[in-house]
DNA sequence: GATTAATATATGAGTTTTCATATTAAATGA
DNA sequence: TCATTTAATATGAAAACTCATATATTAATC
């Protein structure tokens, strides 16, 4: 509360807003998801829809709860969108034998096909989205996603860090509230 | 159809979805934000509603669809949030005189107090996100995310593109759908 | 091996979010 | 100026989402 400014209009000063990580983040990934995702209602699915379908095209069989993880939903909204793929023919539930509170998800042949079809769009659009990035900004930037995940993640036990017996890691971000 | 290996169980292969861009990017921001967002969450704050206050500090009594577009929040929502803020004391809403049709949102004290509080902590929060992620990475990460939403958006008429008479510009991403 | 804890999925119920559209006001243009 | 189009916000109703918790099953502990 010092310069009172009356910022009556046109103004657009930097900002903290725009140069915030969590911003730039969320503002690009929605930006660059809202083009492929056009595509996806065109399909007659919704995002996690697609998301399934991609996944079990990598791991068919997954459980309801990997496909939570991986389509970025909760499980029980991926419990009832996995139901709804069944009723429409593009996925079966089956049990799993040895631990029967699994459910496996498995595409149908319809699944599939639409998966297929689905995957080689995305991969066009990937590279044309990459290409049209300046310089070697298309270059640098998934290796800095990953990078900004493998600190962020819980350390998925693949890849297992072996000899951790203090417990350092998983340390919690400090400074949070 | 070539090779049936069954991926009976913890196989884990690649797979496109991991090194996909977009799922990235997805799942780096929901990664990322869900840290800071505990701490929204923790001052009774829901998302858009923090986004809506740091925008607010950046620009004051900006308007309904301005806000909707920073918060990456649709107009029937954003309009109702503020009026659920307005509600609370963090906001008034104001019409704007020169055009009858806008509100103008400004920050009551206590909106602006809640919000500087939380930008503070957001930056403190990017510093060491930032920080932590390992060589060049923490530096390119932001100029990587700015460069895709170049490319990505409807290129502001800030930094005005004059004289662009045919109708060339604002081509649609070829290769979709 | 009975008891307790943890895991995986499902479900009821309330809240949010979206979609289409209404409403009001300003801009355009004939 | 009057009609037409575009813009900004609001709103009803349907769909989607979340939260807490139920249920069933396996793992752990003593």
């Amino acid at each position: 509360m010092q310069a009172p400014r009356e910022n009556t209009d046109s103004d657009a000063s930097p900002g903290f807003v725009s140069d915030y990580l969590l911003y730039l983040l969320a503002a690009a990934s929605d930006a660059a998801s809202a083009q492929f995702h056009q595509t996806v209602r065109a399909a007659g699915l919704r995002v996690p829809e697609w998301r399934v379908l991609a996944c079990l095209l990598d791991e068919d069989g997954a459980m309801i709860t990997q496909l939570a993880t991986v389509a970025l939903a909760e499980q029980s909204r991926l419990t009832r969108i996995i139901l709804q793929m069944e009723k429409r023919g593009l996925v079966v539930r089956r049990g799993d034998a040895a631990d029967k509170r699994r459910v496996r998800v498995h595409l149908t042949p319809q699944g599939r096909a639409l998966a297929t079809d689905l995957v080689t769009q995305a991969k066009v659009h990937e590279a044309v989205l990459i290409r049209r990035l300046s310089g070697g900004d298309g270059a640098r930037l998934k290796p800095a996603l990953r990078s900004l995940l493998e600190v962020l993640e819980p350390s998925m036990p693949e890849t297992a860090p072996r000899e951790m017996h203090q417990k350092t890691g998983s340390q919690v971000i400090e400074n949070m509230d």
